[in-house]
DNA sequence: TTGTAGGCGTTATCAT
DNA sequence: ATGATAACGCCTACAA
């Protein structure tokens, strides 16, 4: 009714409108024991009566604790990365833990930048998704956190303690591998990108896989950087060479972008004149036509499993832990015989 | 060298190394103007030497300012919007703010409640992408908040003074409606899903695009959730029927892929046996066989739009303002002529 | 130009 | 069981 606004009401005011003392109502509140049950209901009832909420500034400077996490990713606006966000915060928010959320655009210096920042905000511990973890004044950096650590799907700085939680790339290329090969192809290219975890065991699978194979089959990689470009640029060189390679797998959302593009240009025919398998990727791969076979892991499974395990360190500190997560491969008819071309 | 982890130090610490007063150090390293240049060299390497970083915490409670906002989008698995989160944390980390992030869900009480944590976190101003932004209590919600609020192509609530970017989905849908009817279409069907406005201006602007040609040209809408199943069973009926409308616009990322599903199922073949235009998606779309047809808002664009106005908003408070952004149209083969199926 | 002191809203320690 | 009071780290009148 009154034209004015009334200032947020704080502990203090709660306390007045009870005829108690500041400390007795923070006590009643945080649901200490030594309260009545009177006093209790007394507190509540002007609390509730005032709209009170507590100043969550006020208390994670008083108690060392702000009931929030910090999220670095190296690129938010990869699907796959923002599923993996959306997994953790669900998980984070229900914990009653709030989300401080940064990209670094896929440069390393913003990764440090950001997280130094995350630190002056007192976050109670982080999960990263780094663009570089290998940056030597990160660890240093990571160090000085002083909470508890989860990375997604990345190698372990040197030295440095901290929890992860990774994909068994491993496994879903190795079955990709297999099944090209079973189908009759004697070479494979292999497109990866960027310097993490993902690249270097996709990379390992597939060469070892073909490598078991024996009988004159082999494998090429293109390695870049992860991007549209290093995709369609990687997928021309290999279906403009002679011999060309049968079949191609991209490791990554971004090359598989780009490998669609050289192979659409080219009027190639997927499953019959070229094979293709992406990674990653949920949206582009199932619908498409026909339908690309895809070694894929679970982005939003690693994001709830990593505030699970941040939320299980940030409760009780204990050692570093690591947890694997698996990675699936669907046959789809982007896969066939090496064609006749 | 030490074992011990020296404490995070703090202004009294740097005011000690330098020999000064905490209020002088505070003044150099907010840059005040009563500062000797003398003095301010001595604070500033004080300052470096201990590598102090002020309690952004501390900071808040005191001067009531956090450089934080709050993001609520109603559903950060929907690339999407991660692409418009991924633009807006962009344009607030340049200007020194950090983001505090929720997800609701699609559900109109996480909303709500999200909101509510955030202002208890005493963020400096809102960037809203809801799941309801008409629920009547969320209202009253916004006008306790005190800080600029900048909603994203929604419609504001009754009697709110808050400010937004939205898409001009008109003139693109107009775009789309008109290419199908040139190519001979008579009957346009748009599946459509949710409350929010883009559906509602998706509908408005098909329906008087065809109104508009008249002789016996109609519209028939499919109105339902926001999700694949929706997509598909819309698709199926318009499909199934007899005679069947030759034409289907997609009102979004999911109705379309659950459009794609429809339309593969019964084995037909885009822009011949029947014509597509979807909305939103950039991923699909243009990789297809056929590239699909897509009206599509820039969604980066609309989280850096957003981002700007409010921090135009926070620094110098002024009436409430709405921007508009441009939405696309491109002619891709999933639309032809009608068939003769 | 610099120092002193009070308070932002909360919790924790100590009495009572 | 409850109350008074001192911090947490910082900023900002005001005094010097």
């Amino acid at each position: 009714v009154s034209g004015q606004r009334a200032p947020r009401s704080n502990i203090r005011a709660v306390a007045e409108h009870a005829g108690v003392a500041m400390s007795t109502v923070s006590r009643a509140l945080n649901g200490h024991v030594d309260v009545s049950p009177a006093m209790r209901e007394r507190i509540d009832s002007a609390a509730r009566e005032l709209g009170y909420r507590p100043n969550i500034l006020a208390q994670g400077l008083r108690t060392r604790r702000t009931r929030s996490v910090g999220i670095t990713v190296s690129d938010l606006s990869d699907p796959a990365l923002a599923a993996a966000v959306a997994g953790a915060e669900r998980q984070l928010r229900r914990a009653g833990y709030s989300v401080l959320l940064t990209s670094s655009e896929r440069a390393a210096e913003l990764d440090r930048e950001n997280i130094r920042l995350l630190m002056q905000r007192s976050v109670d511990g982080f999960i990263l998704g780094l663009s570089d973890a290998q940056h030597p004044a990160l660890a240093d950096l990571l160090r000085e956190a002083e909470v508890p650590i989860v990375l997604l799907d990345h190698d372990v700085p040197a030295g440095l303690a901290v929890s992860r939680v990774v994909f068994d790339h491993h496994a879903g290329m190795t079955r990709a591998a297999r099944h090209l090969l079973a189908l009759g192809h004697r070479e494979i290219a292999l497109i990866v990108g960027g310097r993490a975890r993902p690249a270097r065991e996709r990379r390992l699978a597939v060469t070892s896989a073909v490598d078991e194979a024996g009988g004159g089959c082999h494998c090429v990689v293109y390695d870049g950087s992860f991007s549209v470009a290093h995709g369609e640029r990687s997928a021309g060189r290999i279906l403009d060479r002679t011999p060309q390679a049968s079949a191609i797998i991209a490791g990554g959302t971004l090359l598989l972008r780009g490998a669609l593009r050289a192979i659409r240009a080219r009027g190639l025919r997927l499953g019959v004149d070229v094979s293709l398998v992406g990674c990653d990727d949920v949206l582009v791969a199932d619908l498409h036509t026909p339908p690309i076979a895809l070694v894929y892991p679970d982005m939003r499974s690693i994001g709830l499993a990593a505030a699970d395990l941040l939320l299980e360190q940030m409760l009780t500190p204990a050692a570093c832990r690591q947890i694997s997560l698996p990675t699936r491969f669907s046959r789809r008819p982007s896969c066939g015989p090496p064609g006749s071309r």
